[in-house]
DNA sequence: TAGATTGCTATAGAAACTATAGCATATCGT
DNA sequence: ACGATATGCTATAGTTTCTATAGCAATCTA
């Protein structure tokens, strides 16, 4: 198993292991933040589900993510599987306003982006 | 180079591209959101600073993660080295709220302490 | 009993990250 | 001018992490 960043503890970046840092080690994995994004939208699901949902995570990365996660107290097994947790839900709360951060980036870099052959196309 | 997560490409999680995705794809890169993460917060500095700032990043790393985010239009180069853009901050101060998330965390953590156990009180 | 679905493991190869050394340029003190 | 220092960064090697794919054991369904 892959080691599980704690607050705390030593993880990658912090001896001291400050919280912040923790949280960064682990959602700074790849999927992390998207599997907890996509199971806080779906609500609880099987593995399987989850699965087909984060389009191309292998399963071994999956389940990777889902110890860490559930380790981290942000998800755990339901009856029809898995769901996010009270904490996990306030994670997915706190992360939520990079929704709509990520759309305003997107139009930055279409704005600024491309200096080839842009279709001049200026927004409102 | 490795590929930098752009929204309207296909980024890893996401063949259309959400970005959401994309921006996870860029963030759930080892150290990506603690490299934004410390130079918001001591400003512009060079990269060797940065570095020892980063306690165990390996320059070929911070230097992926650098161009990485001036791709992404996070970071830019100054006279003094590196700082954070106008948007950058903007991502930092959506990152903020994890910062005392992340002791709300690590409270709960020793609250609950048992890592592993049966169905945990999901509420009082 | 056969089929479908579930959670998950196995394996191999590719990609990413760490650790460390070191180069080329620029600036500094003398 | 000359060495010492600091800068940004590259090179190499070894480890870890991730993807892709196949497939197994257990549970339901009929």
């Amino acid at each position: 198993m892959t080691k599980i960043p704690m607050p705390g503890t030593p993880v990658r970046g912090s001896k001291s292991g400050a919280p912040i840092m923790a949280l960064f080690d682990l959602l700074g994995r790849h999927w992390a933040m998207g599997v907890l994004w996509t199971l806080s939208e779906i609500g609880p699901s099987t593995f399987r589900r989850l699965q087909q949902e984060c389009e191309t995570i292998s399963p071994a990365a999956l389940n990777t993510r889902l110890k860490e996660l559930q380790a981290a107290g942000f998800v755990h097994r339901v009856e029809s599987g898995y769901a996010a947790t009270d904490l996990g839900l306030q994670l997915y709360r706190q992360l939520l306003p990079l929704g709509s951060f990520s759309k305003q980036w997107a139009e930055h870099l279409s704005n600024e982006g491309t200096p080839i052959s842009g279709p001049t196309k200026p927004e409102a």
